[in-house]
DNA sequence: TATGAATGAGGGTTCATTCAT
DNA sequence: CATGAATGAACCCTCATTCAT
């Protein structure tokens, strides 16, 4: 039977909310298998026939933030603008509007337990890079509908790739000086180099 | 007596080497104090003795980073180059000859400790960000010193904190992936817009 | 499955007991909690599980003491005898025979405990105050049983506090000297205050 | 050389002086001996040269207090007063006197160390009982002084001894209450006992 | 003799996990 | 499948004491 209207969500996904919300709050070792079970009102032992450990619970995780890059992370963008180019810039605002109110606490979920945990859990790993390729693949993605406004030898990939960068190296900044000045100083130079490539390209074409 | 130059660092030494390659290695949290002790070859009480806490030996090591931060971080670099623009891409070379042997294990151990303790610590936050901001005043000075090779409404600032973003988002990426990739693709595409900075500077100059 | 009359006590009473049995031999301070875990026969998570802390722990004890008053203390002392006086004396001729074995060691669990954390555990000595209640309300309730035998305007709240009075101060003495002389002066003296009231009493009904 | 006017007490008594004070504060076992260091200025070399432990710390301490029996506690209430029965109160009532601004929180050193050490230093205990001794030393000695105003056959040795159990648990339950009220009620109930022996005593000198 | 860093056993507590019910 | 007490290794830290200087 699938949950009715009025019941609380299921277990499973009881826990992973529990868990994804705390490993973000916390981390991943400052978060105690209790206070998930606490959080999420469950027993030890539905968790441990659910997830066969911290660790498998912590992989399920990145898979459900698999799952959600797009309908929370990328659709609000899409839904924002249509012009390719505004949704990188859309993309990166968007992090800023939901941590500035927060001072720039937390950061980035998945960043975070990259810098945690990509040393000490080969199995989680390739899950994190899972997550940075689906949001660069977004990125490459508009910059390939961006068409020749953009230089044609520019790597598209290779661009994508830095506005991860510089949306992970911004918040870090960010979240070390509670301020968005480093985030949008970064954002800003990304700015200024996306404008210069536009003009470049825009040179290019006209010169053919 | 002072030690001999045949016997060991001081105890303090000692623990802060330990506990700074330890969390450097494993993380903050994922390090034990008997490990750091066992690493040290120093009993509980002796740690306790010179760090009132594990939280005051975190705040010690991010001390002594700073301390660090010119001698072996930055005069490498000025030794290599004496051209200011070429001493920042030779700093982000740097980072890469350290970490390519490795795997791209470990990571930057300043940017590891912000995303790890930044929340949980407030007393540490603050030598992070001085660590940050000592790192980009370094680049800040070889920037101005680049002087009008560079647009004059170029705020280095800003810049130097974009270089900081790309070594940290690089980083981060480089160690989810394993690989240099996404590093080089951010630090080409940073290298790209100084190229294109240093063209439009040049062109200023010539039509003044 | 509630327990067999063959298994052991379940562990929270394990527990208690090993605490209240230490607690009483040795102090609340010289007591580890590992040596209560290993009398118990239990593990520091089963312990933790039950009582948040080893504070918590000696509120539960001192709980325990309130509900073995009246069968471990004072129903063997209304058993002895009826009369109401006599019970006064065979509570305290009580406390004699449990210690002159014992060579006055060990004293009263709950004067003990009032004097080592009385000032430091400010949530405990409101249940050290509550057995002291408990104890004097048996007390004064004899006295009143006993009813014109005593002077009419004797306060027999205050008689039954002098009653734990001479009790604990005794009891202190007799364990200090490892013998019962002091304690027996004191009961003594207590004895001869008695017989004058009962004496003066027995004049004021003679004279009405 | 003896210290001159304007230096402060020597060594060994800053350590007595500070241990005094902190195991009246705290007891003996809540005492950390880097405590009694930090309080008394001294470094542990320097303790250890003068006590060999901290129990032997503590041996001396209560060899003090037998020297300041005299001066600080019954001298004073000599002082006040020269009817021998009246001086009983008088050392009663400054008990009250001396901890009610407390809130009766402290107790009487000896009687804590009593019940905290006794059963666990054998070396000590006799040390607790000296000072007990003196204590009704003093006591018996006014008694005997009241000469024929008291019972001819009233064992004064034996009323001593219930003069410091009065105190002593008196204080125990003004302690766990935080009020006089029972230590009022025990010394009020021995009041009336003299009374009554008072006047015991002078009709059976009139009789003769 | 004074110093204070060093010693290492033990302090109270939390952890991720298991398993009988 | 749910329950929640039980497990025991590991956690961070403090203790009384020693000893090289």
């Amino acid at each position: 039977m699938t949950p009715s209207a009025t019941s609380q969500p299921d277990t499973r996904t009881r826990i992973l909310d529990a868990a994804a919300r705390l490993f973000h709050e916390q981390g991943f070792n400052a978060t105690g298998v209790s206070t998930i079970l606490r959080e999420a009102g469950v027993n030890p032992g539905s968790l441990y026939n659910l997830f066969p450990s911290k660790d498998a619970l912590l992989a399920s995780v990145l898979e459900r933030y698999k799952e959600l890059l797009y309908p929370v992370v990328m659709a609000p963008v899409e839904a924002r603008t249509n012009d390719p180019i505004e949704r990188v810039f859309a993309l990166l605002q968007q992090y800023r509007d939901w941590f500035l109110p927060l001072d720039f606490r937390l950061g980035c979920p998945i960043g975070n337990l990259a810098l945690e945990v990509a040393d000490s859990h080969p199995e989680i790993r390739p899950l994190i890079q899972q997550n940075f390729d689906g949001w660069c693949g977004f990125v490459t993605k508009w910059l390939k509908e961006a068409g020749d406004r953009l230089p044609r030898d520019l790597d598209r990939d290779q661009v994508a790739q830095t506005v991860l960068t510089v949306m992970e190296g911004g918040l870090m900044q960010a979240r070390s000086s509670r301020s968005a000045s480093a985030y949008d100083a970064s954002v800003g130079q990304l700015r200024a180099y996306f404008d210069l490539l536009l003009e470049r390209a825009s040179a290019g074409r006209s010169s053919t």
